[in-house]
DNA sequence: TTTCGTATACCTAGTGGTGGGTATCTGCTG
DNA sequence: CAGCAGATACCCACCACTAGGTATACGAAA
């Protein structure tokens, strides 16, 4: 694995592979530069491009292909999953990792049932994403260990106790931008008694008992 | 700024200066990764070290000299401001940087007082960290763009709204773990009637309306 | 010493959230 | 088509939180 004789010695006889091409989003530019940086050093891949929002990658995608795309989950326009979903319709072909720094399971699950092909946590070393690269390119999923772990122990779990419907979700967001139930029915043109169904529906759902459990619950999720 | 001849060149005339060390602190690895390898390029600084928690830079700091700190402020164990001021007493003359994703002025401020000499945003290009590092070294202060609009920006409102005494953080922190007024009084043996006064009164510093933005301040504040 | 901040305690009204129901309409899926 | 999930809507009782007050005691700072 470590054999980068041909890389370091431009005069080897072995035959350079061509470098994957990797599209990497993240609203921080500075991990941006870092891991640029970092790959910049492999002979198997190679960052062609950076965006630091969801839009932003889209937009190149829209007129370039990349292999792998490496982007972050907690991203300003659009969210990671909502990136993940636009960018396989615009490249199928194209593998997509996900390095967040949450360890959410539910999170986790989502983005795998939307087609990521690996997941992996900013407290990871750069070794775990070359690692992933290459999984990925080789056609195979990459979970960090810890997201490994946590999918196991979930499985034990009878689950799937907790997903909220959109709406549930809209209701929970304006919740959280302190908005009463009543602005939140002026908000949404419905009636007041409905959103409070919807906040007792979240409330069984989140096994949650008041607005602090909920805001939390919002927290852990990435909903705020 | 940008002659690095004598660096690229081993056999120049010009006298190198000694590299100025750095003490890295993140709980993200990756970021971490990036980081030392791209200050690794240059010809004034050098990482020699790396933490991924406040615990483990303060033993480094014990057994070690440092130049420069640069640490995130969200860290596992201790915080950001703890660490500061325990390096500060460790290590005085050790010039600190702030490299934060948050861009909470109230933040920033208390950082200031603890007498860090810059903050940047993990948002901002790793050419803004250099030049934080060339600023530090020079006995100057460095602020992000974002940071110093937004401390003007505060510099209008005329007061100091937000501290909270230990005992209003007390009960906050019991509100945040979904107890309500009358448990907290249970727990802390005082009246529920102290309780909601309490309540009001960080309502009132801290700006919120309800609940709602009681744990939403609580976050921002880590103090959950 | 006087003042200030902090913690303590109480009152009254009013607002809003919680928890127990029930019920209709829509669209999807087996 | 029947069944189910989701979104909508209403009612009522209860209780928790919010927003005005006022007031006392103590220790630290000016």
């Amino acid at each position: 694995m470590s054999d980068k004789s041909w890389f370091k010695n431009p005069f080897s006889r072995a035959t350079p592979m061509i470098k994957r091409s990797i599209l990497l989003v993240d609203d921080h530019r500075i991990l941006l530069d870092g891991v640029k940086n970092l790959l910049s050093e492999s002979p198997d891949f190679e960052v062609k491009d950076t965006a630091t929002s969801g839009k932003e990658a889209l937009q190149l995608m829209k007129s370039n292909e990349y292999d792998i795309m490496v982007t972050d989950y907690e991203l300003p326009e659009l969210t990671g999953l909502e990136l993940i979903r636009a960018a396989k319709s615009v490249l199928p072909d194209m593998k997509m990792i996900v390095l967040s720094m949450h360890d959410d399971p539910a999170v986790v699950k989502e983005l795998l049932r939307a087609g990521i092909h690996g997941y992996i946590l900013k407290k990871d070393t750069h070794k775990t994403l070359v690692d992933a690269l290459h999984k990925v390119v080789a056609n195979r999923r990459f979970l960090s260990d810890e997201i490994s772990d946590l999918l196991i122990q979930m499985a034990d779990e009878p689950e799937e106790k907790g997903v909220l419907t959109t709406r549930e979700v809209e209701i929970l967001r304006l919740v959280a931008k302190e908005y009463s139930s009543r602005q939140i029915a002026e908000i949404l043109f419905i009636s007041e008694r409905t959103v409070e169904t919807h906040r007792k529906n979240i409330l069984k759902k989140t096994g949650a008992t008041n607005l602090v459990g909920l805001i939390k619950y919002a927290y852990a999720n990435n909903l705020i």
